[in-house]
DNA sequence: ATAGGGTTAG
């Protein structure tokens, strides 16, 4: 009721006189649109050429015209175009919005709003709308629920200045914005990866002292800062708020926490956050347990994951996907494809339903076993309890034929996925070119890493390694280094497999020398050498005969606490062979056996050998005792 | 409303 009076008063200001031929037009357009039962008609079109802005202002604030006639009014403008003058503007939409903030429809108040605040012809509509508020004597409760609209419709669409600036203006004034506004906000700025705005609006929520802050709000700050690897932060921010009493954490809140620090490997982290849950009493969730099955297996501790896992039963906690899904991808990274398979049939009988996460975990452990005709049952199976295939789950089929020299098969399933629709990703190409590389068909692979730029996907560091790997391979060691170079002036940069990549080719070309030097420029980039940088360097000074020197990096390999790994232990074994050193040979034949490492043909080869060149017979005593075995 | 699961190069 105060809204009408309102609206006479806007209505009154800046029309221009003599306003008696409008109002008696306006009187009967209402009429016209009550006797035809509020529906437009032939009768209102042909008075359109007298709609001018004071009509429709009149028309829609009047009080006889029941507000579902005043939006069907609104609409028939919009389609409606007047040859003589502009029937609807911002001020027309606020009327609107007033008529239909009485009768209480909400929604049709908030799409509109939105097409307003989206829509391009209108210039700045957010501080139109704003000003016209302000201007007006409008009833408190409507600017206010207007407010709060336009605020979360600018936050919807991410348009965060205004966003602000209409927060500024309700403070200003002591309007409320609710909480759950705030939250949209909160989150549309973390979706953009705007943290430090986020961070600063929870900041002005928690200052406001008026918001009742849920811990949603609080969990979703916490979880944009761990994302971003500010854990602290987070943990500074949890501490202020929670020992103000401004929020109490929940479940959510310490698994969100929890996982960041798993994701750091974190251990003093994880168990401060669980020593907190225990004395906060708050009960773990299935998400908890998950967490921390995850947290054993990155750990490599599989058996404590499984005894969580069995914990979970006892505790009669009801198990889901995730769970299942995750424990299956663990399993299948150990290699235990079986106990994976198991872990599947038992969720489907426990009525848990796998998704495409599932199947993708399940599908890439078959695949990296080398099981193809199981993946392709399992691709079958999704498709027949229609499941979508999506990009990950073709490119994990893809890696896997690729991986078993099949890339023919590749290809194929490549023309399957894109008659589906799908485009490849960077993925894709990645997957296909290395393949292609693995069977020497160089200049396919460069083909299939051009055309990707072509098709508009742009190569990341790992496109830009298997390059190098094909100059390599080709023999092209100036080329790689060319692109190598080249990749950091484009401020792509290269990561640890880069280095190793033309580490391993300066080796094997006895450039030794050029090898060391890209070792220690990538340590002084503060890039860690790993096995692989360490077996290319040893083999290199192996073959090049310097074999003490390949025992000075073995050391300082296992110094800093890198395991060697098959290809490590063949490299230097060989080498010691070579020079007839086969008492150190046999030595670290013992010592990979120990660490549970499986010799190729190449380490007996190598050490067979050795014994030819050997001066001692103790050796070839011990290889024989060694064959009884 | 907020948290946990699957893919790539040596």
């Amino acid at each position: 009721m105060s809204a009408n009076k309102s609206l006479l008063k806007i209505f009154n200001k800046g029309v221009s006189l003599p306003s008696n031929k409008h109002e008696q037009l306006a009187h009967n357009i209402v009429n016209i649109l009550i006797n035809s039962r509020f529906a437009p008609n032939m009768e209102l079109q042909s008075l359109i050429p007298g709609i001018n802005l004071n009509v429709t202002y009149h028309v829609l604030s009047s009080p006889s015209l029941p507000p579902q006639s005043t939006l069907a009014f609104f609409h028939f403008l919009r389609t409606q175009h007047s040859p003589t003058a502009q029937t609807f503007d911002l001020k027309a939409h606020v009327i609107l919005f007033s008529r239909l903030f009485e009768a209480r429809k909400f929604a049709s108040m908030k799409s509109i709003l939105s097409n307003v605040v989206t829509e391009v012809g209108i210039h700045c509509p957010v501080k139109g709308i704003v000003s016209l508020l302000d201007e007006c004597d409008f009833n408190r409760h409507f600017v206010e629920k207007l407010c709060d609209m336009l605020f979360r419709v600018c936050s919807d669409n991410r348009l965060f200045e205004e966003a602000f600036g209409v927060y500024d203006y309700a403070e200003r004034k002591g309007l409320v914005i609710e909480e759950r506004s705030c939250f949209v906000l909160l989150l549309a700025l973390k979706k953009c990866g705007e943290m430090e705005l986020c961070l600063g609006f929870f900041r002005r929520m928690v200052e406001s002292g008026s918001l009742e802050i849920k811990v949603q709000s609080l969990t979703l700050v916490l979880d944009g800062l761990c994302r971003r690897g500010e854990v602290e932060r987070a943990m500074v921010l949890m501490d202020e708020t929670t020992s103000k009493g401004i929020v109490k954490p929940n479940v959510y809140t310490y698994n969100t926490l929890l996982n960041a620090y798993v994701g750091r490997k974190d251990q003093k982290g994880v168990n401060e956050i669980l020593k907190l849950m225990e004395k906060e009493k708050v009960v773990r969730s299935v998400a908890t347990y998950s967490i921390l099955i995850q947290w054993y297996a990155s750990c490599g501790d599989f058996g404590e994951a499984e005894n969580i896992f069995e914990d979970m039963r006892r505790r009669n906690i009801k198990m889901d996907v995730y769970v299942y899904s995750s424990m299956i991808s663990w399993n299948c990274r150990s290699g235990n494809i079986k106990r994976a398979s198991a872990l599947f049939d038992e969720m489907c009988q426990e009525g848990i339903v796998p998704n495409a996460h599932t199947y993708g975990a399940l599908i890439d452990g078959l695949c990296k076993a080398g099981q193809m005709n199981a993946a392709e049952i399992l691709l079958e199976e999704m498709q027949t309890k229609g499941i979508d295939l999506n990009i990950v789950i073709f490119n994990t089929m893809m890696d896997g034929y690729c991986k078993r020299g099949m890339v023919e098969e590749a290809l194929r399933l490549q023309v399957i996925m894109e008659t589906k629709g799908i485009e490849g990703d960077v993925f894709t190409y990645n997957i296909l070119a290395s393949g292609l590389c693995k069977l020497h068909r160089y200049e396919e692979a460069k083909w299939t890493l051009s055309t990707m730029v072509e098709k508009g996907v742009a190569p990341n560091v790992v496109s830009l390694t298997t390059f190098i790997e094909i100059y390599c391979k080709e023999g092209n060691l100036a080329q790689a280094e060319w692109l190598f170079r080249d990749m950091e002036k484009k401020g792509e940069v290269p990561n640890v497999v880069t280095y190793n990549t033309l580490i391993d080719a300066y080796s094997k070309k006895e450039n030794v020398k050029n090898a060391h030097i890209l070792k220690s420029e990538m340590v002084e980039k503060g890039l860690l050498p790993d096995v692989y940088t360490y077996t290319s360097l040893i083999h290199g000074e192996c073959i090049v005969g310097r074999v003490d020197e390949a025992m000075k990096l073995f050391n300082e390999m296992l110094l800093k606490g890198i395991t060697g790994n098959v290809a490590t232990y063949t490299s230097i074994i060989s080498g010691l062979s070579k020079e007839g050193r086969s008492d150190e040979g046999f030595k670290l034949y013992d010592e990979m056996i120990e660490k549970g490492l499986t010799p190729d043909d190449r380490v007996f080869t190598a050490l067979v050998g050795s014994l030819h060149n050997s001066s001692s017979n103790g050796a070839m005593q011990q290889s024989e005792n060694r064959e009884q075995k």
